[in-house]
DNA sequence: AAATAGTTAATTGTTGACAATTAATCTTAC
DNA sequence: GTAAGATTAATTGTCAACAATTAACTATTT
């Protein structure tokens, strides 16, 4: 898939966000988002619009618009006439997740690799050097450091400009790190993150698209086999319990 | 991304599809979905709630849930306060689709490949011979030929048993289809089917993932370069006149 | 006691009215 | 005549009432 088209590089000199009007649904999605993946809410929670609306001061339409939106992103699941349900992580969900991850992050740094340019590597370094600096921190729980982690991997796909392949990966991210907040995942936590992600970045910094693709490949199966591995044990226990 | 869990294979005597409830949001949003993909309203066509709502004979509510859902699956663009529009293929959003495909495909082949069974392996021979039969049929236009093509792909897909994986790839299918009716893409019609696509096909029962992915790669490259010079011839074309 | 059918309560689906926002039009100043 | 501001019209965003559907409950039959 080569040339004909050039991934766009939109420049942005100062690097702020668009400040964008938001309506009372997407705010609404927003807060609801957080919260599930945050862990607030929790997996297997059923959710009933008018409890809910009221509870966040808006009308059922418009949190219903929230919650269709959400299912769209997989982080809720809608049984018509029924009701609303957080779902909960099994190893199906898991493996679906984590193959889809694979491809998407695959594509994304073979396509930073190939077109890398002053901009992007800065940003790529920039994210490496924040990867460097949580692994210092001392204070950081398991979760923060998960999140810069996951922080990493998204500037690396943003760099793409591929805007579809961007939306599609933090919507899996976004999934990504509820799972981790649902499943005990420490021994994930304590390895080196810096050294674990060095031949990902190096190969992309190198623009050696290949190597990108296979470092990214080691990087995930692990992770895979670890979050694998933690919900196994979870399930054993909780259904010894 | 080996092991630890393995597709469902869910067994279905009858093969018979699930008979589902649809509510009346649904099926507009399947209405409105064939009409765009059809080329039944145009590309760059604006969209008003209230008039189209008042011509579908539905409430405007009703009418904008399957707006917002369009939306998700990228067949709409909102305009928040202002109006709902089809948009216009250009060359960046066919570099994105057919990169994203790339990256889906390649991952669904290789999972067929190495959890194929008896089940499996008849789907696919049956799709396969369903290309044969389409090339025997002189009857059949081009665009009836681009839509035994894709199903012949959607089939494999959905061999995966990855939920997420084909729901995905099925909406970037609709994406898919709605470009070609949009490009003038009678060169790409004119291969021949079963030829071009025997290499995916015998790879896939042969159980051999690398080959598959391989040959699903020179498949889909070919495909996007015939896009790519089709809608550039396209846009030369109306800019002079 | 168990299964079946009927009844009620709870929940989502749909609608039309009203509010907020945007875009177009008109007015006015220069 | 043009640009800036004010006004109006058109469009989407939000809401609360009502309809359709499901699930839970109760009564009844065997």
């Amino acid at each position: 898939m080569s040339a004909a088209h050039q991934p766009t590089d939109n420049v942005n000199f100062l690097a702020l966000e668009k400040v964008k009007r938001q309506d009372m649904a997407q705010s609404t999605a927003g807060i609801l988002r957080e919260a599930i993946i945050g862990g607030r809410i929790a997996a297997g929670s059923r959710i009933t619009e008018v409890q809910l609306s009221a509870e966040m001061g808006i009308s059922r339409s418009t949190l219903r618009t929230a919650l269709l939106e959400l299912e769209k992103e997989d982080l809720i699941v809608r049984t018509p006439y029924s009701n609303w349900a957080v779902p909960e992580p099994n190893p199906e969900m898991i493996w679906e997740v984590y193959t889809l991850r694979l491809a998407l992050e695959t594509l994304a740094v073979g396509i930073v690799a190939e077109n890398l340019n002053d901009r992007r590597e800065a940003q790529v370094r920039a994210a490496f050097a924040a990867l460097e600096a949580g692994e210092q921190d001392e204070s950081l729980d398991d979760l923060a450091r998960m999140r810069i982690d996951l922080k990493f991997h998204q500037v690396i796909v943003a760099q793409t400009g591929h805007s579809r392949l961007i939306r599609q990966y933090n919507i899996l991210l976004n999934k990504i790190a509820w799972i981790y907040a649902w499943v005990d995942a420490t021994q994930a936590a304590r390895i080196d993150l810096p050294e674990r992600h060095r031949p990902i970045f190096e190969a992309v910094i190198g623009r050696r698209p290949d190597d990108a693709m296979n470092a990214v490949k080691a990087v995930l199966t692990d992770a895979y086999q670890g979050l694998s591995k933690a919900i196994t044990d979870d399930e054993e226990e909780t259904s010894v319990t």
